[in-house]
DNA sequence: ACCTGAACACCGTTCAAGT
DNA sequence: ACCTGAACACCGTTCAAGT
């Protein structure tokens, strides 16, 4: 960490870094945008130069966060080509992989910290985009697995299981229903049963 | 409001109550515990006697809203005995309607807000108390409607569902998906299929 | 026992001034 | 163009003092 007056680089991005790091070590009520511009190595008014305000920070780090789940997503069609039941099943384990890595994120992500009303375009880009490989990674299944359906009953019925089972672990409120149960475990077989209910 | 210099009453429950009120009008950002204290009619350092921290007042917050929740789930055992399908849906139902009614209540009882590790014995008791009511409720559905699965598995697929539908439906990013689709809409549609993974 | 008012360290945001 | 440092209103928390 250099501690140079003036910050000769990215600093947009050094800060949402820093405020991501933080977030998740301390927590979102620790997070405050005068720790992160310490972190960065600049003035508490430097931010501000490349953010309207704090919530704008937050949603920088939020769409950080949709566009590595729309990454995961993209790569599992690669990987398992010709098989879309394996592709649903791993883009439903990395969603519930991701919000128990970074919970705080997660929560920052889909959780009634950010207002809804005042997304930015970065943000709401980053929601469509990840939300798009997610109906795109269902739709695979069409027609092979699923029942014929609406897409939109496809979708919602995976992504509200596998959402629910994810924001829980993300809280570690899994452990009061069973605490020998990993969320591994567990997105596995609630998504068999959620399979058995769509499937053709 | 009588604007007494002292508080001659139940403070403790008036300071729960502007603080579920102030969050649900005015956001969790925006619910500082001065504030909290202004609406309640006392100085700023009065909470102090009530409540060890902040934290604590809004643990007491999420541990009415799981109170509401636990009655709401045991009402229904009342309203539609000997039909164990209708309690299960209805719960459900209540689940989503009340995520929908207070998002922001709902995002500090699920959200990520409250320190897991700090949770005071009041919001302990209340967690596992809705949670009973919850299994037992689906309880009721075994060996009647359900395969000869573990509890553990019914409760787990019906309440990742759910609490999935609720929590997006919370955060409006139900409306990604379909705009025209309201919560209550989606819940049925979602269950139906769940009920068909799970039936015998 | 219960509450107040002053005090302290910290925060988000603004803005004139510096390079 | 980019950043600093002072300033302001607000916050959480503590504590001696009041009834």
């Amino acid at each position: 960490m250099t501690r140079r007056p003036y910050h000769h680089g990215d600093l947009r991005a050094a800060l949402v870094e820093a405020a991501s790091a933080l977030l998740e070590t301390e927590g979102a009520a620790a997070l405050s945008l005068r720790r992160v511009a310490r972190a960065a190595g600049v003035s508490h008014a430097a931010p501000y130069r490349h953010f309207r305000d704090k919530h704008a920070l937050l949603e920088a780090v939020a769409a950080a966060g949709f566009r590595v789940l729309e990454d995961r997503l993209e790569d599992l069609e690669q990987r398992f080509t010709g098989d879309p039941r394996r592709q649903i099943l791993e883009a439903c384990r990395a969603y519930v992989a991701e919000a128990v890595a970074r919970p705080e994120r997660a929560h920052l992500m889909f959780g009634g910290i950010l207002d809804p009303a005042r997304r930015s375009d970065e943000l709401h880009a980053a929601i469509e985009e990840s939300f798009a490989a997610l109906v795109a990674t269902v739709r695979r299944g069409e027609g092979v697995l699923f029942r014929d359906l609406p897409t939109r009953d496809l979708v919602l019925t995976l992504w509200s299981a596998t959402h629910g089972l994810a924001l829980l672990a993300a809280a570690g409120q899994l452990h009061d229903l069973d605490r020998t149960t990993d969320p591994e475990a567990a997105i596995e077989r609630v998504l068999g049963h959620v399979f058995d209910g769509l499937a053709r």
